[in-house]
RNA sequence: GGCGACGUGCCCGAGUGGUUCAGGGAGCGGUCUGCAAAACCGCGUACACGGGUUCGAUUCCCGUCGUCGCCU
């Protein structure tokens, strides 16, 4: 089974609460919580709920290190049986939509082209040239999938050719195979993001995002590194720099959040297999809300 | 009270006598098979108000109101 929705929605506190009544395993789908030393900014499961229930698929590298979606897959496939094995259930919880829809929709990356090399050769392609000619030479080696591939973004532009250029075409999926339920959290808009605001706000006063970021900077992480792009660690470390000050640090994390929690809104409302569960301005672990919840998972695995 | 400057869409901000009247931000909608908390796409008949000049005014002139600055 699986609990989505947008950041702050309350997934984390409706997967702990369901787990007191239901054997679950928890794997988290959170393409910034696999990142070691990244916990108050991510909003990272604490302790004590690690401690109550596993969480799998966390602190998996260092912030230096690269990690993509077909690492993680890759482990969340491994875990799946694993934990049906020990007769638990395996609950995905995350706002990633991609990693979600690579699981439960089951893309195949294993078999796809994927060289450094390679990356690199387009990379600079990118940088000398611009996009104009990549794509046109995409347009030229597959008319097809340079019509679905929107010619204004470099990535998707780079990936298609990566594709394309290392050989094979791209495999089909192989969607989950067992019973699944996918439950999704929704509140108002307008709660949604003042939940949002106050996470930020407390994440900076008294929540140590500030700390860790130090800690983060202390030991080598530049601004520049990647998973540093997550919601308030740049503009932590701009407010340590002197840059801005606080009221603007969290200003500025509360937007970005609210803006990554509308995308995510709109990568999964499509999604027609998403039960949705009105939980307004609920708490996620009220007990009425946890056994609709529950009632929802039992009646969609049985 | 006098003089001067200004008054552009939710905000900032260019600009022009006339077929698509910048740009940015916010907001909203959307895309999504290896960076996804990323990358990218779409969406706004706004020119303070009233007159006038003109074939045609957001752009020129007059007045009104408002804001700001200086002066008394």
């Amino acid at each position: 089974m699986a609990i989505v929705g947008p950041t702050a929605s309350g997934k984390s506190d409706l997967a702990l609460a369901l787990a007191r009544r239901l054997p679950v395993e928890i794997l988290v789908a959170d393409s910034r919580q696999v990142y070691r030393g990244m916990d108050v900014g991510t909003a990272k499961p604490d302790a004590a709920a690690r401690a109550s229930v596993p969480h799998h698929l966390l602190d998996l590298v260092e912030p230096d290190e690269a990690f993509t979606v077909a690492q993680w897959v890759a482990r969340a496939r491994e875990l799946v049986p694993e934990i049906a094995g020990r007769g638990n259930l395996p609950m995905l919880v995350g706002g990633t939509g991609l990693y979600m829809a690579a699981l439960v929709d089951g893309h195949v990356y294993e078999s796809q082209p994927w060289s450094p090399e390679l990356r690199r050769r387009l990379t600079d392609e990118l940088e000398a040239e611009g996009l104009p000619p990549l794509v046109a030479r995409l347009r030229n080696l597959d008319p097809e999938a340079a019509e679905r591939i929107d010619p204004h973004n470099p990535r998707r532009v780079l990936r298609a050719l990566e594709r394309l250029e290392g050989g094979g075409p791209v495999p089909a999926m192989s969607p989950y195979a067992g019973r699944l339920a996918l439950i999704g959290i929704s509140r108002p808009r307008e709660v949604l993001y003042q939940r949002i605001d106050e996470r930020a706000r407390q994440m900076f006063e008294g929540g140590g995002l500030l700390e860790e970021v130090a800690r983060l900077l202390n030991a080598g992480s530049g601004p520049d590194l990647h998973p540093m792009t997550g919601h308030g660690y740049g503009e932590a470390a701009r407010h340590l720099a002197g840059e801005w000050s606080l009221e603007q640090a969290i200003a500025v994390t509360a937007r970005r959040t609210r803006q990554y929690a509308k995308r995510q809104l709109t990568w999964f409302r499509p999604d027609t297999r998403i039960l949705w569960v009105p939980a307004g301005e609920l708490p996620a672990n009220v007990p009425e809300l946890v056994a609709r919840v529950e009632g929802l998972v039992r009646a969609a695995l049985t």
